[in-house]
DNA sequence: GACAAATGATACTATGATTGTATCATTATG
DNA sequence: CATAATGATACAATCATAGTATCATTTGTC
């Protein structure tokens, strides 16, 4: 099980991408090239990216990706909205219908527990996070 | 994405409810009508627990399952473990390949912290802490 | 001993989410 | 006006989860 899919991983690679790379707009291809991330599947996460205002689009020749705020509030929880929804630790259910017991249910209120907890751990972190902020502007391909 | 999928929900269910019942031996007929979990399914996932030592089985006419040890020693953790494998949010991949950037990733290190935490917190729950514990032996379908 | 009612083992199927592809339309640059 | 980019959108593949089916074996009861 995994708290981040692939998704919302290329798209934060994409995006730390743009924010590293010192350059006003930033093609598919060279995000493909650096990223390795399957072009179309790229392409079409960046399109979604730019559908809920996280990046800037430009049409046509040598058109591409910008980001369209800062790297310091693009946080990592929208990126996780976007592409898997509403964030939800448990499901309760029983053959496709809410369990009848949701109410006592002592395993429910555990797991909830948890849940706050790592919502806030994620919902702290932002683009600007995970980023290497090394002097030499050297590009690395990360996460 | 689930913390703890259908069949680990099941398995608890059950094991809670043999651990409830007061009986010696629970059959899956029974199970099947206090739980409403599919039948085959459920006699699919009481025949994982016996073979991994959870519960002990009784063939034959009037035969059902059994818990092997209280429910004081039946952790959630093992059993989650027993249906959905090794626990782990971070899922370093890139296209089937072990991200080549998996040493420096900062993103990882904050999942694994998260992920610590929300270990440390199941490894803390038995099916005893689970039960309903009410002094009337009232039998109650719970997760 | 025959039958019925239970589990043991195991192969198969269905479903749905995730992951990825393909294609045509539109836009801007040189 | 050709080319290289994105916009939109439909389609396909893959995989994990969820669930079914079937035959063999065991055991209690009449």
């Amino acid at each position: 099980m995994k708290l981040i899919t692939r998704n919302t991983d290329y798209a934060l690679r994409a995006i730390c991408f743009i924010a590293e790379s010192g350059k006003e707009v930033v093609s598919v291809s060279s995000l493909f090239e650096a990223l390795g991330v399957p072009r179309p599947f790229l392409r079409k996460i960046l399109q979604i990216l730019h559908n809920h205002g996280v990046l800037k689009s430009w049409r046509g020749k040598s058109g591409g990706f910008s980001l369209l705020r800062g790297p310091k509030t693009i946080f990592l929880w929208d990126i996780m909205r976007i592409f898997q929804g509403r964030f939800c630790l448990n499901e309760c259910f029983l053959r496709k219908r809410l369990c009848p017991n949701i109410k006592k249910c002592i395993l429910r209120g555990k797991i909830n527990r948890i849940e706050k907890y790592v919502f806030s751990e994620l919902k702290e972190i932002t683009i600007d996070c995970l980023l290497g902020h090394s002097k030499i502007k050297k590009i690395v391909i990360r996460r």
